[in-house]
RNA sequence: GGGUGGAUACCCAAGCGGUCAACGGGGCCAGACUGUAAAUCUGGUGGCUCUGCCUUCGCAGGUUCGAAUCCUGCUCCACCCA
């Protein structure tokens, strides 16, 4: 086992904050003299089923932990999810149902042990305690905690401030957050930024059952693909990491060039130095874009469909074909005798487009051309002769080949 | 319980009797440029048998030659006071 200090460099990478950071140092040497692993907490809301890059900032840190000997415990808050974290919103979440929460937390696990080892790792469900609960033991709970606390948080205040509604359930999932960590005695917990006021909550909770409060550690929020706004499901902007390679590595050029570093840091393990290197003036943007994008593609699917992701994507720049073309089938009967088909139709019929109307306009708009020579038909009333074997494309990346059926 | 404000296309948000398929922004799509799906610029963004026609502005009715805009009822949402 690697000593202290060791460990607390490489476990520092990217964090924000470790509160309090010297009990930290000591928990980690204790942990080594003796030879106890710390338990290392994370929580995880299945309020949808796609797990996206910004979750895998803290994954990614528990997985650390893990390679350093540490214990992994996963918190599924199958209970906390059908309160909604208010963290880092200024509006309340949508409440889910039970059942959907059970299907969601199935298809999280799976995607969650992309990242962490689930076989070393600790699973608990927050329902497993908190589902055993009576109203007494929430009373107790809420016991803990002021009104004044609670609403000096930002997001609370902001609502407040703003007028907006700020519902009495979502003050207890702090409250829920924090007895996690008692249930399973945590030593340390890791979340975003924005988590600081919840996981110091269980610092509170903690001693109530003679428990050493925890560790807070806390990373940055990962931003979206469009560069401002945090990454998340809702906001259209994220980067799952069941997507294919093609679609994970097509993510990532399309992030803004500004963001770049901070992929970098949080989303692989390419030594700073190297990191500074890629991104140094004068070096073309685009090539490290393409170093990050096959790195975060590689930890998913492997170097190879990484590479393979890479260089598709170079041919689509280049205004090169994939070499795969999609094959899609065309009813023969949908042509007229001499076997023409109207432009708009055919986008309609081979499901490049949804509507005659957004048909046309892609083709007023000069996207879509056919064969080998792109002849770019841009009359909306042309008709197309349509052979077996005929290439058709709609932009710059919807291509396919007609078999007439 | 009382009061006030609100519900408009994917999202935000104008419009408040005709010139409205509905300003503007975001997003998205396409084009130009760039060996980035970045940035920037341009165009588009309900549907159709498309120089016209059909269906949209919370829901249901009504007034009017004509309504997203006025009236009535309903549903939903929020805030304030108690």
């Amino acid at each position: 086992m690697l000593d202290a200090q060791a460990q607390l460099e490489i476990l520092r990478r990217g964090v924000d904050q470790i509160v309090p950071e010297a009990e930290f140092l000591k928990r980690l040497e204790r942990s080594i003299r003796e030879n106890r692993p710390l338990r290392v907490k994370y929580g995880i809301d299945p309020t949808g089923i796609d797990v996206h890059l910004g979750h895998t900032v803290p994954l990614r840190k528990l997985r650390q932990f893990q390679d350093l000997g540490h214990k992994a415990v996963v918190i599924i808050g199958n209970y906390t999810a059908m309160v909604g974290d208010p963290s880092g919103r200024d509006e309340t979440r949508s409440a889910l149902t039970a059942e959907q929460v059970a299907a969601n937390a199935r298809d999280y696990l799976k995607q969650v042990g992309r990242i962490i080892d689930l076989e070393k790792a600790e699973v608990h469900h927050n329902g497993d305690w908190f589902g055993k609960w009576g109203f007494l033991d929430v009373l107790d709970l809420m016991r803990r905690m002021t009104l004044g606390q609670i609403s000096a948080r930002e997001d609370f205040a902001k609502r407040i401030k703003d007028e907006k509604p700020v519902y009495l359930h979502e003050c207890l999932y702090p409250l829920m957050q924090g007895w996690d960590s008692v249930e399973i005695d945590a030593d340390v917990e890791l979340g975003g930024t924005e988590q600081l006021f919840s996981l110091l909550v269980a610092r509170q909770l903690q001693p109530l059952r003679g428990q050493e409060p925890q560790i807070a550690m806390t990373m940055p929020i990962l931003v979206g693909t469009d560069g401002t706004r945090r990454m998340g499901k809702s906001l259209g902007n994220y980067i799952g990491v069941a997507e294919s390679p093609e679609e994970q590595f097509g993510k990532v050029m399309s992030v803004p060039d500004e963001p770049m570093a901070q992929y970098f840091t949080l989303l692989t393990d390419l030594p700073q130095p190297e990191v500074r290197e890629l991104l140094a003036e004068g070096t073309n943007p685009r090539d490290a874009k393409e170093v990050l994008g096959k790195s975060i593609v590689a930890q998913y699917h492997g170097r190879e469909a990484a590479d393979r992701a890479a260089a598709a994507f170079r041919r689509r720049s280049a205004g090169e074909d994939p070499l795969e073309i999609p094959v899609v089938h065309l009813s023969a009967d949908k042509l007229d005798a001499e076997g023409r088909i109207a432009a708009p139709a055919l986008l309609k019929e081979i499901g490049f487009e949804a509507s005659t109307s957004s048909a046309r306009r892609v083709i007023e708009g000069g996207g879509f051309n056919v064969g080998p020579r792109r002849e770019v038909v841009t009359d909306p009333k042309a008709l197309v002769y349509v052979k077996d074997g005929l290439i058709v494309r709609s932009g710059k990346r919807k291509i396919a080949e007609i078999r007439l059926v």
